[in-house]
DNA sequence: CCTTTGACTCACT
DNA sequence: CAGTGAGCCAAAG
């Protein structure tokens, strides 16, 4: 080895940034059906709520990841802000009405009610 | 290597 | 009460 084997191939990072991504997609799979997170929320849960933007990125790459429900992380307002990125749009809000989450406007209804936070339950 | 963007959030005006 | 600005950190160009 000489200093950094940038050579990933199919994959762009995951093998060797395995710190933020990683512990982002290892918390939102294990939000529970009907519930849904804030960016933030994961964001402060790993010590980095200053980089909510961050997480964003995360599930960016967990694209390709059909294990991460990325559909149930959402902003602070409860709105699906990264609907727009979506295969198609319309696919976030109807996976989270699928689980039972009433969305209104692009906004999850009681939000406050199914808000699963990460720091609450898995800090238990 | 430096610049720009980006699925956010808080605070001030 | 609503809109705009700055802060934040990391990846992609």
């Amino acid at each position: 080895m000489h200093k950094r084997d940038k050579s990933a191939g199919a994959l762009p990072s995951i093998q060797k940034t395995n710190s933020f991504f990683q512990d982002v997609w290892d918390v939102a799979r294990q939000i529970p059906s009907g519930r849904a997170t804030s960016y933030g929320a994961i964001a402060a849960y790993l010590g980095a709520k200053s980089s909510a933007r961050m997480v964003g990125w995360a599930m960016n790459a967990v694209h390709n990841f059909p294990d991460i429900p990325a559909h149930r992380v959402v902003n602070r307002n409860g709105m699906l802000s990264g609907k727009a990125h979506f295969s198609p749009p319309e696919r976030m809000e109807q996976l989270l009405k699928k689980e039972g989450i009433e969305v209104k406007d692009d906004v999850i209804v009681n939000f406050k009610e199914i808000f699963w936070n990460p720091t609450d339950e898995l800090s238990l």
